[in-house]
DNA sequence: GTATAATATATCGATAATCTATATATGTCA
DNA sequence: TGACATATATAGATTATCGATATATTATAC
C-alpha cells in the first residue's frame, strides 16, 4: 500500500467494497480508482488485490462476471452482494470508532463523522 | 486489540510512543492508560506489548530502568529517546495523511487536524 | 489462613494482511 | 519490433498481533 503498509491492514477490504458500492469494477480499475480517490496515497499492489478479491468472492461478499472489451481482452468485473454491503457498513462504523479512539490518545480533537 | 485487530497494525507503536512522550511508564500501566484514554476501545494484550517494547528498545526508540515499588515488586519503566520522539513525529504525520485518504475514499468530509 | 483475582513481565506458536517476485497475455505507440 | 501500460494470477516471505502459557507478587474476600 505504499504510504506505509504497517498503518493499515484490514482497511483495504473496506475500501474495495466501498468502490464497488458505487459501481461494478474490474481489478485493475480498482487499483487506479483507489489511487485517484486518495490523491495517490494508496497504491494497492496487484499481489494484494487479486487474492483479496478471490477471498471476498469465496465469502459471498462479491460476485464476478467476465466482460469483453470488444477485442481479445476480457475483463473480470466484480459486483458487491447484500452480504458485502452489510459487511461494508459494519467496517465503516468500526473505522469511525477506531479513528476517534486513536485521536483521543494522540490528544487531538474529534472530527466530523464520515457521512 | 479487541475492536478488531485487523484495523490497526503499526498504530500500536505510535500509541505507545505517544504515551511515553508524556511520562515514563511500565508495561502494565501502558495497557491501562491506553484502554482509559481510548474509552476502552483499545485493549492491548500483554503478548503484543512486551515483545513490542523489547523491539523498540533494541531500535533505540526507548530505554528502560527498573524501579522498586517499596516492597518486593520491581517494575520496568520505559523512557522515550530522541530517536523515539522523531519516529513518533513521523508516524503521527503519516496517520493524518492516511486518515484523510481513507475518508476521501469513504466520501466523508475531512476533519480538523490532530493537534 | 487461604483461595482467588488483580498486578506484572515474559515467551512461543498461530494466524492473517500485505508485500515482492514472478508468470502470462493483450494493447498501444514510437 | 521493442517498450510500456493494461490485466489477471499465484507463491513465498515478512510482519503485526493474538491466544496460550508460565511465573511471581500483592490485595481482597471468605
Amino acid at each position: 500500500m505504499s504510504i506505509n503498509k504497517s498503518l493499515l491492514t484490514g482497511s483495504t477490504t473496506m475500501l474495495i467494497l466501498k468502490l464497488l458500492e458505487e459501481t461494478d469494477m474490474y481489478g485493475y480499475e480498482m487499483i487506479e480508482e483507489l489511487s485517484k480517490k486518495s490523491q495517490n496515497i494508496f497504491k494497492l499492489k496487484a499481489g494484494t488485490l487479486y487474492p483479496l478479491l478471490h477471498g471476498l468472492e469465496h465469502k459471498d461478499m462479491l460476485t464476478s462476471y467476465e466482460k469483453s472489451t470488444g477485442n481479445q481482452r476480457i475483463r473480470k468485473y466484480y459486483s458487491i452482494t447484500k452480504t458485502g454491503r452489510k459487511y461494508l457498513n459494519e467496517k465503516t462504523k468500526e473505522w469511525k470508532v477506531y479513528t476517534v479512539a486513536i485521536n483521543n490518545v494522540l490528544g487531538g480533537v474529534d472530527f466530523a463523522p464520515v457521512q
